[in-house]
This record gives C-alpha cells, structure tokens and sequence, in this order.
DNA sequence: CGTCCAATAAGTATTACATTTTAGTGAAGC
DNA sequence: GCTTCACTAAAATGTAATACTTATTGGACG
C-alpha cells in the first residue's frame, strides 16, 4: 500500500481523505486547523502539511479568515490514485466502481490494439503466462490467485501499449479488480468466458493481429461492464 | 489558472515542479530540505508544505537519513493537471501531446455515445451553439475564438456522458486543446471537415443517434491524431 | 568476516511568535 | 435607504529555535 504509513501527516490524511470523499462533510463544510489541531493532537505544522495535500488533490481549498473549505465533488482530482482509493473504499464505491469499469471499456481496447503492434516478445511472454495463469486459478476457489494474473494480465497489456497515460491506468485498473473481488462484487468463481477471452487477447497481441485484440478486449470490457449491473445495482 | 497563485509553498512548487517534471533533476536525484530552504530563502515549514505536495504527486519520495529524491518518470501521477500542464510547458511536449491526444482519442468516442443517450435539451443545445460558433470562427486567423468553442464543445460531451471520470478529461482536453494552438501544432485555420464533423456530432446527440455521435467522434479523434503526426515530427 | 554499537545526518515534530489577508461590521456620507 | 470606506478581529501564512526519531555508516570487538 502507498500511504496511511509513516509520518503524522499521513495518518491525519488517512482519516481526513476518506471523512471528505465519502461526503461525511458535505461541500462548503469549513475546517479550522486550530480545531484538527485538538482533534487528532497534533501540531499546526503537520495539519498544515495535510490540508497542502488535501488541497493539491482539491479536495479543500485553503484560504485566510475563512478556513479550510471543502470544495464541490466537481473539482476534485478523481483521477488521483490515492482519492481513488478513499471513494472506493468509501459508500460511493458502486457508482465510482460504475465509472471506473467505463473508463476500462474506453480505453483498454484501444490499448490492446496498440499492444499487439508493438509489445516486446517478453511482453507477449507475460501476456500468455499471466493469462495461462488465469484459466489455472479460475476453479476451486482461487479468486485470490486469479486476481494476480489478472491484474498482471491488463497491466501489462497497458504498459505494451506505449503510451504512458495509459500504463498509468494499470493503477485504476489494480483498484477496481481488487475492488470487485474483495467486495464480493464478482461470482464466486470467474467467468469462463471471460478467461478464454484473456487467452485470445494474448494469442492475438502475439500473433499482431490489432483488430482482433481490440474487439477481444472490447469484449472483456463490456463483460465487465454487464456483470456491474447484474451484481452491483 | 489554478496554481502558481499565493502562497510562498506555491511559488516554490511552481519552481520545483517544472524543474523535476522537465528532466532538469534526472529521477534519483535528491534534494535535500535545508538546500532548497537556502535556495528560496524560505523557511523549513514552506519547503516541506511544497515537498508533501510533490511527494502527492509522486514526483519525489522522502526518507531519513537520505533526503528528497526525485521518482523515476514512471511512478509520476501523470494525471494530475498540474504535472500535465508543467509537462506540457516543458521540453518533452511533443510526446506529452502524442499521449494525451491518444487518450482523447479513446475516451471520447465512448463519451459521445454515452452524451447521445443522456444529454439534457440544455446540453443539446449548447452543443449546437458551440458547433456554430466554431463554423463562424473558423475562417480569418480567428484561431482564440474558435478555441474557446472547440473546448466548450469537447467539455460539454464529456460532462453529458454522466460519467464523472471522463468530465475531468475535459480539463486534459482543455489542456491539449491550448496546447496546440498556443504552439502552433495546427494550421492556421482550423480543418473545415473537422468542423463540419462537429456540427454533425451536435446533431447526431440531439436526434439521440448514440452509434453515429461515437463514430463522427471517432472521426474527429483520429484526425487530431494525424494532423499531430503532421505537424509534430 | 561478521555482529553490534555509537556517531551522525537527515527528515520529522513541537512551540511560540510575527505577519498578512480579508470577511464582517458599523459608521459616515450621499 | 443605500453605498462606501475604514476598522477590527479571525484565521491562515510565515519564521525561527529546538528537540525527536530513525536510517546509515563505519569502526571496535569478538
């Protein structure tokens, strides 16, 4: 895990972030550092360095005589890693699960078709590892182990891509693979339709058939996309 | 604009990002705090306030013992709007662009579609107003005016899909947009078929024609694309 | 060699105080 | 009554001095 680690700051982040994305205080809620100051006991210099984050993020903005103030959800970097982690873990989590597995339907496809023009021979070797992996681990209870090698699967399908916006999503992708397994969002054992599709993806980045991985890719997605709306209403 | 504002934090950041993001501090780097305290003449507490947010940003890490050290370029945030405008500013532009444009190119397509299905009258509405406006612009060196449309246009698709992940983009759109006009990556008068294609996506969203709004958008993104190629070496 | 321990260097945290901005208030003037 | 302007006070912003923690380094000792 990247945070909720070392340093007062991080610890005040741990708590703040989530209480501020899951709406506990609502837009336009204003916080006093003197007051997070008495609440978490600590000093002004470390609740000063949170809200800085906070702020970067802009979860708050920062101003004189008035305070910390919350800012409207419309603002806020949802594209951070870090917010994207409170709101998933947070109440939203279906409709930011519903948003993120629609980004994953834009874009894995179209990256999938860059893969299979210009993945390394060693990437296309991880591809069909990670996707062997997968049809190995879909029975019995394994979701733990299957998550592995999907998660590796797409991150490496992203990387392969070239364009480094899109290896970046590996992150996004990570969170809301996990998301849907430990929350129980997923059948108790995956779809094998699904892994077969994994399988031809990797044969398809191999064999440079571009077309083929994007609308196998797109098949992938759109199946997440559906299992969304049966399992998560 | 966002960011360089008040704040002695913030000029220091506005220092520091552009100088971390343009490759001047090569990753490994490491900066330590009382140097950039004597560098900037500022205080112990600016400095760190300004590293806590690069370190948000996972531009840099900081440990004991051995100070602030610059990330490799692969674990950046890379969308976070301000690393994206201090790495648009720099010298690697031109692939920055490249990644973004292809970015558009996935996304929007899918969010046109999703704008078809969804879009208020009001949104249908400003689409068309935006899509005449860049028409009345587009001819007569009259590039600022007809920048403000494109990017009102974009914006209002992206908002209109209801997804709030790809509302953000439209800042990145907004960005990308600028960008290409501000450096001159783009003719001196826009694409007529570019704007033709626009006026149609405004129709195809009103008439709720979802496949034909993705595939004019699909149109327009690819030819964003290959204009780049063109005119970005 | 390898282990342990002390020195050290750096970020981390607290405190107290000074400065700056600005919302809000209320009085003067139109 | 409404505007305007200056004052006040609240809150963030910035500085400085000081103490704390913790990795790393390197040497002493087994």
């Amino acid at each position: 895990m990247t945070s909720e680690g070392r340093g007062l700051h991080a610890r005040l982040l741990a708590c703040l972030g989530p209480e501020i994305t899951s709406g506990e205080y609502p837009p336009g809620t204003v916080l006093r550092t003197d007051a997070l100051e008495r609440r978490f006991d600590v000093s002004r210099t470390v609740v000063r360095e949170a809200v800085r984050v906070l702020e970067s993020m802009r979860l708050v903005s920062s101003r004189r005589r008035v305070g910390v103030t919350v800012r409207p959800t419309e603002e806020w970097n949802v594209f951070d890693p870090q917010v994207i982690r409170w709101r998933l873990a947070g109440s939203d989590r279906p409709r930011q699960l519903r948003s993120l597995t629609m980004l994953r339907s834009a874009v894995e496809p179209v990256a999938a078709g860059l893969a299979a023009r210009l993945a390394t021979p060693r990437q296309c070797a991880e591809l069909t590892e990670h996707a062997l992996g997968m049809v190995a681990t879909s029975r019995g209870q394994q979701l733990d182990a299957y998550l592995v090698h999907d998660v590796a699967f797409h991150r490496v399908v992203l990387r392969a891509s070239g364009n480094e916006m899109f290896a970046k999503l590996g992150d996004v992708v990570a969170e809301v693979l996990a998301g849907r397994t430990e929350h129980h969002v997923m059948f108790t054992d995956p779809d094998p339709a699904a892994v077969t599709l994994h399988v031809q993806v990797a044969e398809a980045v191999r064999t440079r058939d571009e077309d083929r991985a994007e609308r196998l890719t797109r098949e992938i997605t759109t199946g997440a996309m559906a299992e969304l709306d049966v399992l998560a209403p």
